[in-house]
DNA sequence: GCCACGCTGCCAAGAAATTAGCATCGAGAG
DNA sequence: CTCTCGATGCTAATTTCTTGGCAGCGTGGC
């Protein structure tokens, strides 16, 4: 069997542990935090110390950076929002819909439908208009 | 600042390394292979004795079984690729679009619009629609 | 000035992950 | 039957992660 990987992309194993993922999309999702603020924002969190700790090492590794804050430091993800959100994308995209951009949104049409209002629908179909202009 | 999870979901640390991590989305992506197979599928892979142990620890957590293939193994995840599927879109969802899946469409399609043919774009609108109409 | 508080820096122990190596076993060829 | 080959089971050693603890520093209250 041929198990191929689409573009050579986060294909490197991922560099981060665990729990440096874990402090490292805290971040993402908060977009700029304290060592406390991601903490809290963690389920089964670590100790304050060790998230300090993981803060610093990610920091080492360069995939992340602090502001002062008065007293305190404020952290702020290196790799921008942008390049990083399209990466995660690409990574699920290649693992589990064969890199089909088509395939992810049909999923997730499925996963939310239920949730989305006319407007939303309304929306989503503008969209869509819109892109394939644009890629045309 | 409040970073809010959004539904109780894979908020759990991972519970799988780095590398545990790397094999199984290797094998998601295989649907099923043998550890050599798994091994060649990996960039920067370690020794194949590890990542045949790697594949015993995913299968005593109970993330992967093996079948008998003659005399070797071929391994498959246990969690249906669907469920996992899900789950992976979620996390990304949760960690850079706020929860929305029409956020991420919307990077989907820009992501895409280029590869995208005429033929392709049809079957997008019309699965809009469907889904549309399956969730009202 | 002096203390309390909130934060940072650093470190070293303990736990977990990762790796390689070796012993074994079964199938098939000669 | 016997040897070789390809695979597996296991385990011990090493490396990396993860954690807590403690010292130090600056700010603000009293």
């Amino acid at each position: 069997m041929l198990i191929s990987w689409q573009r050579g992309e986060q294909l490197a194993p991922p560099d981060l542990s665990r729990r440096e993922r874990q402090i490292l999309d805290a971040l993402y999702r908060a977009r700029r935090a304290t060592a406390a603020e991601i903490r809290e924002a963690m389920p089964q969190a670590p100790s304050y110390s060790a998230v300090r700790t993981l803060l610093r090492i990610l920091e080492d590794k360069g995939h992340v950076r602090h502001e002062d804050d008065g007293t305190r430091y404020v952290y702020v993800p290196t790799i921008e929002r942008d390049r990083a959100k399209r990466s995660a994308l690409r990574h699920v995209l290649n693992t589990f819909f064969e890199g089909s951009a088509t395939q992810a949104i049909l999923a997730l049409l499925h996963e939310d439908s239920k949730r989305l209002s006319a407007e939303d629908w309304n929306r989503l179909t503008e969209m869509i208009e819109r892109a394939r202009k644009k890629g045309a």
